[in-house]
This record gives C-alpha cells, sequence and structure tokens, in this order.
DNA sequence: ACATATCAATTCGAATTTGAACAATCAGGG
DNA sequence: CCCTGATTGTTCAAATTCGAATTGATATGT
C-alpha cells in the first residue's frame, strides 16, 4: 500500500548516529570492564541489578527481564558468575521452579572495585562529550524511543487506523 | 586520585536510556531483516555500503572500517553473503594481498528488497516516536559522541593535563 | 639490493547469544 | 480433585563475535 517514506537527510544522520554510538560504545565498555575487573557489560549489569534491591537477590526471569537478555542467555551469565564467586543461586522457598540469583559479598566487592572506573568512562566518552542541555534532550527522547520499543506506548503508530 | 563524579539522576536517564535503546533496537531490528529477507543486521550493513560506491565494491579492510565490525568478523560474513550469493570476491589486480567485495545482481536485488521493510521500522521504532526536532538534536548529539568514539575529536579529555 | 617494519586478509579457538525444545511445577475452572 | 494452559529455569545446537596468531606481500631506509 504505501512506499515507506525515505529517511531525510537529519534523519539518516540521527539513526546513523545511533547505530555507530551503540557500536563504539558497547565495545569501549566492553573493553573496559573486561580489562579493568574481568567482567563483562552484561555480566556488570547483572551485579549493578542485583546489587539495587534490598536483599541483593533477584529472581532469574525478572533479573533476565532487567538485563533485557534472554532467560538462556541469563542462565548462562549467572553460572559464569557463581563460577566466579560473585553471585550464588538460591531456591525459591514459595515455588520450587523458581531460583533467585544471590549477589555475594565478594560480588558486592567487585561491583564496588568495577564501578568508578566504568563511571569514569561513560562520563568521558558520553556524559563530558555533551553540554548539560544536550545531556536532558538525550534523556528525554531515548525515554521515548525505549517506551515505544517495549510497547508501553500511548500511540503505537498513531490513532487506530480504521 | 581524582573521585569520579556519580552520575546525576538526567545523567543516568541518558546512559540508561541509551543502553536501553541499542538493546531493544537492535533486536528488533535483527529479527525484522531475519524474518523478512534473510538477513542480519550487519549483511544489511554491508550491502548497503557496497551500494553506495560506484563500483559496489570495496576493500575488505575499508569495509570492515565501514561497517565498524572487526577483519575477521567480516572475512566471516562476507563468507556468508558469498555462499547466499549476494556478493562475490575478487582479488585486487594492484595488491596482491588485497580482495574486493563485490554487490552482485543478486545482492542489490536483495538489498532493494529489504530496504523498504528496514526502513518502516526504524521509522516506527525510532525517528517517528520523535518530534523533528527532537531527530535533529538527536543527530547532533549522537554525532558529537561518535566522533569522540572515534577519536576525531577537537578535546578528547579537556587540555593535556601535564 | 636488503633488512625491517607495516599491512591485508584469513584461520583458529574461546566466549557468548539466541530461540526452540524440554521437564517440572503452578494456577484456575469445572 | 483433575485437566488444561501458563510459567520457570535449563539444556541444546547453531550462529556469530572477537582477538591473537599466521602467511605473504609491500613499503621504507640505508
Amino acid at each position: 500500500m504505501d512506499e515507506p517514506r525515505r529517511l531525510s537527510q537529519v534523519e539518516m544522520r540521527a539513526w546513523q548516529g545511533f547505530l555507530v554510538a551503540s557500536s563504539l560504545m558497547s565495545r569501549r565498555v566492553e573493553q573496559q570492564l573486561k580489562s579493568d575487573e574481568g567482567l563483562s557489560h552484561p555480566q556488570y549489569e547483572v551485579l549493578v541489578r542485583l546489587s539495587a534491591t534490598p536483599d541483593g537477590e533477584l529472581r532469574m526471569t525478572e533479573l533476565a527481564d532487567a538485563v533485557l537478555t534472554s532467560k538462556s542467555g541469563l542462565t548462562y551469565q549467572i553460572t559464569q558468575l557463581e563460577k566466579a564467586g560473585l553471585v550464588r543461586r538460591r531456591d525459591c522457598p514459595t515455588d520450587v521452579r523458581g531460583t533467585f540469583a544471590v549477589l555475594t559479598e565478594e560480588g558486592r566487592r567487585a561491583l564496588h572495585d568495577a564501578a568508578p572506573g566504568h563511571v569514569s568512562l561513560v562520563r568521558e566518552l558520553f556524559i563530558d562529550a555533551l553540554a548539560p542541555e544536550q545531556v536532558a534532550l538525550l534523556a528525554d527522547a531515548l525515554e521515548t524511543v525505549g517506551q515505544r520499543l517495549r510497547g508501553d506506548d500511548p500511540s503505537p503508530s498513531g490513532p487506530p487506523a480504521r
């Protein structure tokens, strides 16, 4: 029916910029965390999420959702983190199927050690590259995009067509 | 020496938003291209880059740089695309070491077929989620970040410290 | 011409990711 | 109580990624 409109020049710049920034940023963060504390970015994210809860624990599925990975992907990462002693598994008392991932003391320390370098890098490459107003605008824009991507969106594609 | 400043609330929102948008967007695009035309996103990017040249060909290293992947990663993808008949390799006449990746007619058609759906998706999830001014601001901000990430940057981290 | 450093592309192994299939369990309605 | 359908986490195979090492070839300086 409708031929999709090509992207305008600005639109193209925005999209390309997004792809480039995503790609390069991701690699930089990955390298830094790895050489700094031996963590992958996904693993770092897991530790962050766990440490943000009162008990330092979260159900596998919740955690998978939080860090935007597949369930099988999380299973793998938790296994890795368990080997490293940064996280342990705990059976859920009320649901035999369930499993908690629990942050260990060592995990807390690893996160504590890794965080400063990580934050510095994010600052250096991302935040400090921009003027404060730009940061604010980015925050708004990217959150809006995120909402649409998540589906919690007031108007996924305009008012219902018919 | 210097304790890195924690991220402020906006800074956090911007960074988190960036991570979330990157992650979700990437998966959506991947799925769409795959189910639509059987291409991965990296493969699509390769085709785009090749089609943008006059002769539809590019040296392996140049192409790797253009699509922001490692040389070995590109070798792999070109092999895949060659199997699919969308690209072929051509030895460089002036440098025995060199190889060109050349877009085939079939490759051109595949790109032509895949492009509309891809553009629609990008529009739907990214561009159309935002007001035109937001798109323009995003373009500027992300390009700035990209420059810093690439290293072509007027002030990587302030004036030389000593 | 020659030694040395750089470069192009590939190969290799290790790590990681995803979706599908699976096994076990839970929840709700009749 | 029991049946059906959803949920939980894991396992598995396939695909992909990266970096280090490799093989040749090219460029540079003397």
